[in-house]
DNA sequence: AATATCGTACAGTTTATTCTGTACGTATTT
DNA sequence: AAATACGTACAGAATAAACTGTACGATATT
């Protein structure tokens, strides 16, 4: 029979924050914004920058820009509540919602930059003039250009799965 | 009218390794193991490690630990050539759909072991005793146990969501 | 058998990321 | 108005990741 004190409750709540940070790190968040996000999720109400600072044995510099980024990806918000100064900060409602919305919307974006990015760079490719080229190169640029087209194609697809996805997830057990 | 030269065909490579690498990065390549794949696949022929060195301005050591991180990943496969001595290397068959398939496989382990571990931990804290706990801690348990069934439902949802992308991916343009 | 070539283990260096303390602007309290 | 509390910009320190050169075992060549 194993007893729980304040020392092993603890404990278990950091392995657990560790635990589920490395599969947020699959969602495309840092280890350092996966501490911060979980520990925020396990926090029943908001915390201060302070309280945050305390949990993690972290300085509060660390917070402020951790929060910043989870805010910047939709994970975290900010909340009022009267009489307190401080800000005040909690994990999203639906959060895994948000978490899959958040990471859908990240590929999707990255995705669609790159395509145009490739795309540029395609059409600087074959608009140029290949007079006065050996047969070498021309088939190189011939190569490139057929995996640039390729490539296109994938983020194309990339795109349009996710956007799948987005409209199609069924997580709902909040 | 743009000249295509030697210069400016490395050049335009050398973009498109970055910017495909960032995709890459999406479905959880390192950034160096990137570019050594894209740097595979944009050359239509099996690359020995020389080359691949060359290609990159890295080292042979680079190539080498890369490279096994890729095979790892299963997306890169070595080939035979009779009558060449050194190892030989190319972008796998299907380069798209072993990316899915390589990044799905990746995630579903990742959540399956995150899923068990949060299985042991929540067990640990369910089966243990509680006696003599001021109703402060028993609350915090509570909480933290009601997390943890959250979590895990979390991945096993994660393992299905990816066993149907898995099944169901769409992409196919080779 | 001796020599050369190849791939990689290992240890140390370089580079990038993350974290911290100080300092300062803004807002609140006294 | 002075003093206190708060959040963050910034620069430097600590930590982690990526890269390299040397060394060595294994295989191939002479």
């Amino acid at each position: 029979m194993v007893l729980i004190d304040h020392h092993s409750i603890e404990d278990i709540q950091t392995k657990v924050i560790h635990e589920f940070s490395k599969t947020l790190n699959i969602f495309g968040l840092s280890t350092a914004d996966s501490h911060l996000f979980v520990t925020l999720y396990l926090h029943k109400s908001p915390m201060t920058l302070d309280e945050m600072s305390n949990a993690l044995g972290k300085s509060k510099t660390s917070m402020s820009t951790g929060i910043r980024s989870l805010l910047e990806q939709g994970l975290v918000e900010r909340v009022w509540k009267k009489g307190v100064r401080k800000d005040l900060y909690q994990a999203n409602e639906n959060l895994y919602k948000n978490l899959m919305s958040s990471y859908i919307h990240k590929c999707r974006l990255a995705a669609g930059e790159q395509k145009s990015s490739l795309m540029k760079m395609e059409n600087e490719l074959s608009s140029s003039s290949k007079d006065g080229l050996n047969e070498e190169y021309l088939n190189r640029v011939d190569d490139l250009y057929g995996r640039m087209q390729d490539m296109i194609k994938f983020h194309e697809w990339i795109e349009e799965t996710f956007h799948t996805l987005k409209t199609n997830r069924s997580f709902s057990d909040e």
